[in-house]
DNA sequence: CGTACTTTTGAATCGCATCAAATCTGGTGG
DNA sequence: CCACCAGATTTGATGCGATTCAAAAGTACG
């Protein structure tokens, strides 16, 4: 079975039923896609772009509980009857809704799906448990080898984004990945060639 | 539905047959799980002390895709014949390990419990998300705040493990951790009575 | 060709890690 | 009950690495 990973991928996971049922929705920056305890109409799928879960924390601070550049949001509020964070896009934006009541009713009856539905979820749990290792390391450099390491092959791995956007990912400011990358790549422990990163030791 | 968090309320989720097919696992710190391209036996939920995942990197560097402290670890392999990394225990660990043979065929066969299994990787996703965005926050204060408003309710938090414990966590060092609390105490923003953690504003 | 964006480099600053050491705390055994 | 021990908590001094602010050079695209 191929790996399912990219939004489209997910997108394509989905039965053609229900996938019929879905909106395109496009948000410009700053556009709010739901509110903190609204209904729950729909789940969405990020295509492009950039949305953030957020809530407000005490004295107004916002806390983001989520930032997401591609796969689905709000899963968990299939559960539940209203939102418990609010959504809204940071970058110009495209989605596919899907209606909460049916994606259940699908979810619930088609047992392949459901099937292909667990396999989505425990494919992002171990995506995002090796985020947080990779998070929790202290230095650019090994934040760069682990990403490389886990999300390459080989020791070999090609990025779909710019380094600046890569830098994002992984938590530093484009800066400290630029001079970073540049020392592994004079110590001779990194090629770096175009997007294609290769560990050579 | 009461929320499912703990492992023992994991533990709690799974259907008595399945249950009753566990075994009780005692790992000393430095014993090992199971290997990487070793069989796929079993699903574990571990349920104290700590479990690493990892995989050698090039170069001989142990790569930790995971640390868990609590919870099911290699769910991932559920889809797989051979395990796609090592496992071992780096401290004295409690786990109880799942036949996954059967584990596989009750989630196919019992759709109470596959429902369930979707709420508990849902769940895993959502906890997992918050703590990539706290894990991003650039200051211990900021990972502090994160964590309460997060984890706690309305703004308080009751730790259920030691500050020390709580600064690995965080990704920081217990002293950076203490030097926060106590700066963030002297300012005002925080009240900490013991294990509780109070914002103020 | 111009504009927007990425990539790159530089200098100053800040916060955390690190190493060291003292104090406190809970639990154990004498 | 008290001495003792292991671990948690706390404080101090130092250095490193990332952030920040600034600016220049490169690149893609209409």
């Amino acid at each position: 079975m191929p790996t399912i990973s990219t939004a489209l991928e997910i997108a394509n996971a989905i039965p053609a039923g229900l996938r019929a049922q879905s909106r395109h929705v496009e948000l410009e920056a700053g556009e709010i896609l739901f509110r903190i305890g609204g209904k729950v109409c729909n789940v969405y799928l990020v295509i492009s772009g950039e949305v953030r879960l957020v809530r407000n924390g005490l004295g107004g601070a916002e806390i983001t509980l989520q930032r997401s550049r591609g796969g689905f949001i709000a899963e968990a509020s299939l559960e539940s009857k209203s939102y418990h964070c609010s959504a809204f896009a940071s970058a110009p934006s495209k989605l596919m809704a899907f209606p909460a009541k049916e994606f259940r009713e699908v979810l619930a009856n088609d047992s392949e799906f459901c099937c292909k539905w667990q396999s989505i979820l425990a494919r992002e749990v171990r995506k995002l448990r090796a985020q947080c290792e990779r998070l929790g390391l202290r230095t650019a450099e090994e934040r760069i080898r682990h990403y490389i390491e886990t999300e390459g092959v080989h020791g070999v791995a090609e990025l779909s984004m710019t380094k600046k956007a890569w830098a994002t990912d992984l938590s530093l400011t484009h800066e400290a990945l630029y001079r970073a990358l540049k020392k592994m790549s004079n110590e001779g422990s990194l090629r770096v060639v175009g997007c294609r990163m290769e560990l050579s030791k």
